[in-house]
DNA sequence: CGCTGATAGTTAGGAAGCTAACCTTAATGA
DNA sequence: TCATTAAGGTTAGCTTCCTAACTATCAGCG
């Protein structure tokens, strides 16, 4: 499992004496931090489980979809393409996409090409690209996957009312902008 | 960066769009699903900086923590300890404690015990076991670095107020209960 | 035309997860 | 007592991430 140490939380009485040996301790701070990570990091496990059960993994399901864009409409408005935009179809642009380093993206398609889900051809236009392409055996297996996936999903988040998700999205999108400021304070360098 | 296909979420009118096509698609359950674990890792990879920084892996991290429960008492308190629980001190009790694999711990030790953060002793009376202690240096590093890691925690929670940070945990707590019954509805296996 | 620099893709090597298998040692019980 | 089972630690091999370096190709500019 990704984030160690969460799995045992300290309690908040604990937080509140250690915080009277770290001034720099914030008690709801790191009380809001673990739960975010750890919560975040459960939800996760569960979907991962769900791929791992059909052979998948999260970062090739992730490759899967941001091909899809270019195969079927209604994958294109999912994956919040603009107007048309048919996703990346070069190894650079699917690692651009995904977040990932192009050395990343390489292992990837390597891995989904050795299975069967995807081509790689040489682009005609740019012979330093290659052009990557989903095979219908992709296309059947996300058709199956997905509806199950979105289930648990759905299961997972269950407990919210409609009213609390979107509490919870407001609260996170404060968080996500924080995080992209230049640099919150970090501890200095040695 | 960890989970893949998070950098552009869809926006809200492309999920009501997509649940035309997969009824089993529930827009906010997907929104709140995706901000969970995008902001997750945003607020990780801000902490992983800070250690990298430092030539420090969240993993090897946690494993310090852990340690320094049985050398500080205020560590204790910090880390959940109950009643002057010591920590953990041999492999398979770390392994435990952070949720990991026995495995995995034994490649964590080996670098830390090469770094010079850890020794390794065989213990006296079950001639199984090993018992891992802190360094010297391990505490040095702990008492230099926290003060910066909770500094950076408590920029991150800035934008939410102490109500706020109650009702995220609040609502955190509910999903993560969730994960842990039994099952939620999963994709069938092939 | 021929440099120079930028870009695309890959390769090599490392870290941190996992499972499965192995060896040693302890505990149990017939 | 001694065979069996359980437990601790390690090893080996796999995946997926990273950085750094390399090769091939393109684009610009003298």
């Amino acid at each position: 499992m990704p984030h160690l140490l969460l799995k045992d939380l300290p309690r908040y009485e604990c937080l509140l004496e250690a915080a009277k040996e770290f001034p720099d301790l914030d008690p709801s701070a790191v009380d809001a931090y673990l739960n975010l990570l750890r919560t975040g990091d459960e939800v996760f496990a569960l979907t991962e489980r769900n791929l791992t059960q059909h052979a998948m993994s999260p970062g090739r399901f992730g490759v899967l979809m941001l091909l899809w864009r270019g195969v079927e409409p209604e994958a294109a408005t999912l994956m919040g393409a603009e107007n048309c935009d048919c996703g990346p179809r070069t190894p650079a642009g699917l690692a651009d996409a995904a977040g990932v380093t192009r050395a990343t993206m390489t292992g990837l398609i390597d891995t989904l090409e050795r299975d069967g889900f995807v081509k790689r051809e040489p682009d005609p236009h740019d012979r330093r690209m290659m052009l990557v392409t989903l095979t219908p055996a992709a296309i059947d297996f996300l058709r199956g996957f997905l509806p199950g996936h979105f289930k648990a999903i759905a299961a997972i988040m269950s407990p919210l009312s409609e009213a609390e998700r979107k509490t919870l999205v407001r609260l996170l999108a404060k968080l996500s902008r924080q995080t992209a400021e230049p640099a919150p304070a970090a501890a200095p360098a040695p």
